[in-house]
DNA sequence: GAATATCCGGACGCCCCCGTCCGTTACGGT
DNA sequence: ACCGTAACGGACGGGGGCGTCCGGATATTC
């Protein structure tokens, strides 16, 4: 691929943009079809761009993946765990009530095969990272001793739940608030 | 309608059955045809005995209606007014991950109309009973005075994204045990 | 064992999405 | 200004769900 002429350029920008917007809004369920219809594109164009869904979903969720990156970067950074640890939880759930399709890319395995998506690589970077952070707050005696990874993948996932309701941001904050009251030690 | 044919009352009962299992399993948005095909049989029986996919939710769902009414009533009715609510809490909780509908028809608001379906005017009746008791709890000082009925449909909407792991009892009882943590007055 | 009302399900027309093909448009280098 | 080619999008065949209709099958009644 040497250099997209400037029309498709543009056409492929509008085609992100669009499908940030209707994953972040609908999730990753809508169809290449809308996607397209929103960017004001044919779908032959669309499909020549990203021929397969997860190419877009990967494109789409670039800077949220930065951001989710930053997040735990710097939460595992952070010389006090148990703050880091609450900044994590806090960003995430927020991050997740504002996208309704980000979690659901970044927890999905892709097919069994070696496919390894962007999203996979740094899924399986962030992870240990994280598991290091909890360790690190529970030996500071001030996360929940028998708190585990599990509690943690639990507690996101459930954040995906609020979307039922409305994503409000003071919702997310919220409910990050109540569930780290309840996982920090007593 | 004076009395179906026994036939007729069996393929009901088919119906019924396939509706509540594919409900529970896959949410309220499986397609007619394939609760039909469960049931072994046409399109158009499942049609004329439930003319409306909310005729058909309100029957599958009667059951779980029950149970939750059940178990909102004895919460209400216990007299440490902190167990009735971590009980209401808990259960409902491990209700909603084995039952990926219920919630979600619990929760929907009937078009715009008059509609009342069954399942809006169970809630209707039980909502008033569990500020109540939200009440009793906070006067008691065992629950967090600033928690709002709000926060009671976060929490339970927040168990509907369980559904996006794995439906385990021990996950549900566990994300009801760390945010019952969360909301017990400090 | 017929007569009859009840009930069944295959089939229909409609709509929408999928991924691809190909005739047309318009960019960009000369 | 011209031309070669990258890029476009309408249209296609296939698949599936929707709600309904109607000719045939079956339970019930006498």
């Amino acid at each position: 691929m040497t250099q997209l002429r400037v029309d498709a350029q543009e056409n492929r920008a509008r085609i992100v943009d669009a499908a940030r917007a209707l994953f972040a809004e609908e999730g990753l369920a809508v169809g290449m079809r809308e996607i397209a219809r929103r960017a004001d594109v044919g779908p032959a164009t669309l499909y020549r761009r990203f021929p397969t869904k997860q190419d877009l979903i990967d494109v789409a969720f670039a800077e949220e993946l930065q951001q989710c990156r930053r997040i735990v970067v710097e939460g595992c950074d952070d010389p006090d765990p148990w703050r880091g640890f609450s900044s994590v939880v806090h960003h995430l759930t927020v991050l997740n009530s504002q996208n309704r399709g980000f979690v659901a890319a970044f927890t999905a395995q892709d097919p069994d095969g070696e496919v390894r998506s962007t999203i996979t690589r740094q899924r399986q970077e962030l992870l240990p990272r994280l598991a290091d952070l909890v360790r690190r707050a529970q030996k500071a005696g001030a996360l929940r001793p028998d708190f585990t990874m599990d509690d943690l993948l639990l507690v996101l996932q459930a954040g995906r739940g609020l979307f039922s309701v409305r994503p409000t941001k003071a919702a997310a904050r919220r409910f990050a608030e109540i569930v780290l009251d309840g996982l920090r030690a007593r």
